[in-house]
DNA sequence: AATTATTATATCGCGTGCGATATAATTTGT
DNA sequence: ACAAATTATATCGCACGCGATATAATAATT
């Protein structure tokens, strides 16, 4: 007979590598982001930008699946380094306009190794990383349909 | 011709969607956690002692992968929770000797219905479990190996 | 035996991540 | 038109997670 608290243990539960594998993530960028003076969260809201050119505290929102009490703090640090600028909207006030400034522009062409060193650094196979992928996104694809 | 920017793309980095269904798990375990006045790395401290009854803290800080910076001041919460107990170690009293109290004890048939609850969150096969469980722990073994 | 190195735990400061709440701008309902 | 609801952003307080560092206990070296 099965042990009634197996399922509480630590072995047994999937949430828990996925915990340790995303401290381990932000582990590991951390001497690669040193250099670009980004923390992990800054440098993927600047790939965000560096991607669209533009965008709102919303939009940043929705796409990292973050709170705006997370981003806006982010956002006056990422101003601070001098990377991003914010305006208003001219149509809705209510809406940051946030855009590149040069220096921020120029950060991208130093950011292009860290994908690669990245890889380097986790001992999967092309398969394992497709796998991987295509299970965590229908798992954030799957939240996203059902709380709107 | 491909964009030179193509990997520094958000959807074409495995980190990211690790990261998210990251935080997304630690959302979806506080309202079964807040029952057991538990946040969810407390609650993975309690798994350990649960299922080894007594530990070190340098232990804890091995299974879970975090620091002790991380790990003293959460024992220190679990302390005022009345859930453990910590002692010197007799024989070398730079180790702490972590136990349950009986209260902590008792949490563990409260905590029985939290992994089926979690599991009905997320959307995915037997099979996907499987393969999202090894690959993750090839990761961290990996790590464990290399980095000792 | 005394100095040095190592080990286990603790402290400090910073940057998230989030629930709850506040504020300002716009939209909706009547 | 104007009060009420909605929306976008911001603020507050708490709990991590970690790099750097400190402290106390043990082990290793000479």
């Amino acid at each position: 007979m099965k042990d009634k608290y197996e399922m509480l243990q630590l072995k047994n539960q999937l949430c828990f590598p996925i915990y340790a594998v995303s401290n381990l993530i932000t582990r590991k960028y951390k001497p690669l982001l040193d250099e670009l003076d980004l923390t992990y969260t800054q440098y993927i809201v600047m790939m965000v930008l560096w991607e669209q050119g533009q965008a709102n505290e919303k939009l940043l929102c929705e796409t990292l699946g973050l709170k705006s009490n997370t981003v806006t703090p982010l956002l006056k640090k990422l101003q601070g380094k001098g990377y991003i600028e914010k305006s208003k909207d001219a149509g809705d006030e209510r809406n940051l306009a946030i855009t590149l400034t040069d220096t921020g522009i120029a950060l991208r062409d130093k950011a292009l190794c860290v994908p690669e060193c990245i890889a380097k650094e986790f001992p999967i196979t092309a398969e394992e990383a497709t796998a991987l992928y295509q299970i965590l996104y229908k798992i954030l694809n799957n939240e996203k349909e059902n709380e709107p």
